[in-house]
DNA sequence: TACATCTGTGCAATCGATTGCAGGATTTAG
DNA sequence: CTAAATCCTGCAATCGATTGCACAGATGTA
């Protein structure tokens, strides 16, 4: 890659000690030199094209201006905007990130830590719901600095910034029980993940807070799979026992529509669908999805902050924020049929 | 963040001298010391949890094994897929990937460009389709490695990755006219892209070759949005003047899509539409969208193996990959209605 | 006039690795 | 038995910045 002139060609250009050069070039420390002599040296730097070495100065101030990003999966398409979100905060304050992808995979979570480790950065935004308490734990007890999102932090007194998971299902069993729907299906996602919890517990909740009936399926992972199967599954079993799912994530919520569309059942006529996240394109689906809008790249636009007040002020208490969260109605849910 | 051990108290911890740690611990360089010393000090470095600081190997090494990544905009669902293959080849060899989103901003280009330089990436992968022909001489004229992916290199002799995008709008064309269509609409994308031209001029070459009457309409960006104002205009004037329509994308399908339905048409009854990439998540649009598949987490990772190969290995001369693409045939393509 | 205080700049150590070179110990060759 | 070759390991320079400290000259104070 080109040859980029460094301090000291600017120093030199610049008939000034190679000190004097960076304290110049330094917002931080170009009052301690006069005027004149900072117009010399930037004129210099100018001149040549200097661009900083961020590698030594990390070497020597243990800062990189680097965050990583640790997902599940870049192409599930919740990440990218709060991957943006990040970014977009933290890229006009001189901060890159790191993502890297986990497909939920302990091993491979362990590895890219190291990964990431090893590249120095300064802090991690967390948005993989499978990382264990222990993991957490030990992340926090090795001093390294994180912020969750999009999940709750377990196990260790991180920040973290969330939806409102329970405030998001209430608004969608309240919205199919204004149509009248009596009995309501949820799919659960992966246990482990927190989010998973409080979406199945805020169901549980809200269904009996309007008297509905309330059941609850686990499916083995956030995907359009997973959510097929279950839903199968439940099917195969109980055809025509709800009027209303209540999916986990709009991923569930399409593979609750294959399901449907195989065992001949039709969305909205036969079955309400509301799904969780309001992800891309859940508009052009077949029918445009009812779901629940999650502010992805807020979240990732409040992470950001948080973790940059973290490594550059003072270290606050660990706190939670929770994003408020809205119903989008549109037409995989209607009135409820009789059964 | 925490406080790894160094190389010093590896070596302190072996009994043997820091740079005898150093080649020891080095695949290349371990030859070079006794077996013995080589257990001693792999011990040594397992026991007190010691890795490599990379950023300041970087700065000896002038290698940071990281490669900048430049999208336009990662929230575009074609993008992760690519990105996820450029990891997934570069990640198990020890390199990290650094993505920057342009907006299709040549300004913001330029500060993600610098950025990526002040942080020493040793390569670039370009996905954006924007970035000119100047700016990408520069960057070969200051010796900069980079291959494209997902469009042509224009004014620089840097290899690239592409689709085969003339077969694939060929394909496209022929699925249409074997169900009957004799007049056909082509949404070309903006015309800085070296995709939207290729496809653009294949969409004619293949409409003569069929006897089709070809008309081609230009859409300001590869968006829903852009593709819908694109077709209403269009619609606006020649309600009934085609019968199939090509678009250069599928966001722009999408926008094909809403307008269809804004004016009262029905897909694919009354126009039948082909998109372009088999974005996720297309099986499941209204109607489901027929569209050539192109192979993007493919297209990665080639991308990720010639770049490595420029580095580690000898500068190949600049190839071009051309990646097949395949005709899907879903619910958005149906025999011609008379008009 | 003499001494203390500031200002601006230079000197040199430092961050944590890699690597060319030198040299002692050991082996091989003649 | 001596010279040459080989094998290991240590020494020290180096990558490109930052930063504590020293010091010269200017300014202020008594």
């Amino acid at each position: 890659m080109g040859n980029r002139p460094t301090l000291i060609d600017v120093a030199k250009a610049a008939g000034v000690h190679l000190s004097t050069a960076s304290r110049a070039l330094n917002e931080s420390t170009s009052a301690q030199i006069s005027p004149e002599t900072v117009k010399k040296v930037s004129k210099a730097a100018r001149d040549l094209g200097y661009t900083i070495n961020t590698v030594a100065r990390g070497l020597r101030t243990k800062r990189t201006q680097t965050i990583g990003v640790i997902v599940p999966d870049l192409t599930n398409p919740i990440f990218p905007p709060i991957v943006r979100g990040i970014d977009s905060f933290l890229g006009p304050r001189g901060y890159s990130v790191l993502v890297v992808n986990t497909d939920n995979d302990p091993e491979s979570e362990r590895n890219h830590f190291e990964s990431l480790m090893r590249r120095q950065v300064d802090g991690l935004i967390i948005a993989t719901g499978h990382t264990d308490k222990i993991i957490l734990a030990n992340y926090h007890n090795q001093g390294i600095t994180a912020v969750m999102v999009n999940r709750e932090a377990a196990g260790a007194p991180y920040p973290a910034v969330v939806g409102d998971d329970a405030s998001g299902i209430n608004l969608g069993v309240a919205h199919l029980a204004a149509l009248g729907h009596k009995k309501l299906l949820h799919l659960t996602g992966p246990a482990e993940s927190s989010t998973s919890r409080t979406r199945a517990q805020a169901f549980s909740a809200a269904c009996k807070n309007h008297g509905l009936q309330g059941k609850i399926i686990k499916c083995s992972a956030y995907s359009i799979d997973a959510g097929q199967s279950a839903m199968d599954k439940f099917l195969n079993q109980n055809l025509h026992t709800i009027t209303g799912v209540v999916a986990g994530n709009d991923l569930l919520a399409l593979g609750v529509y294959h399901s449907l569309r195989a065992h001949g059942l039709k969305c909205p006529q036969d079955v309400s669908v509301v799904g969780f996240n309001n992800m891309p394109f859940a508009n052009d689906f077949q029918p445009p999805l009812t779901t629940i809008d999650a502010p992805h790249y807020e979240m990732g636009v409040q992470a950001a902050r948080i973790i940059l007040n973290e490594i550059e002020g003072e270290a606050s208490s660990p706190v939670k924020i929770m994003l408020p969260v809205t119903l989008i109605v549109r037409g995989s849910t209607a009135v409820a049929k009789k059964i």
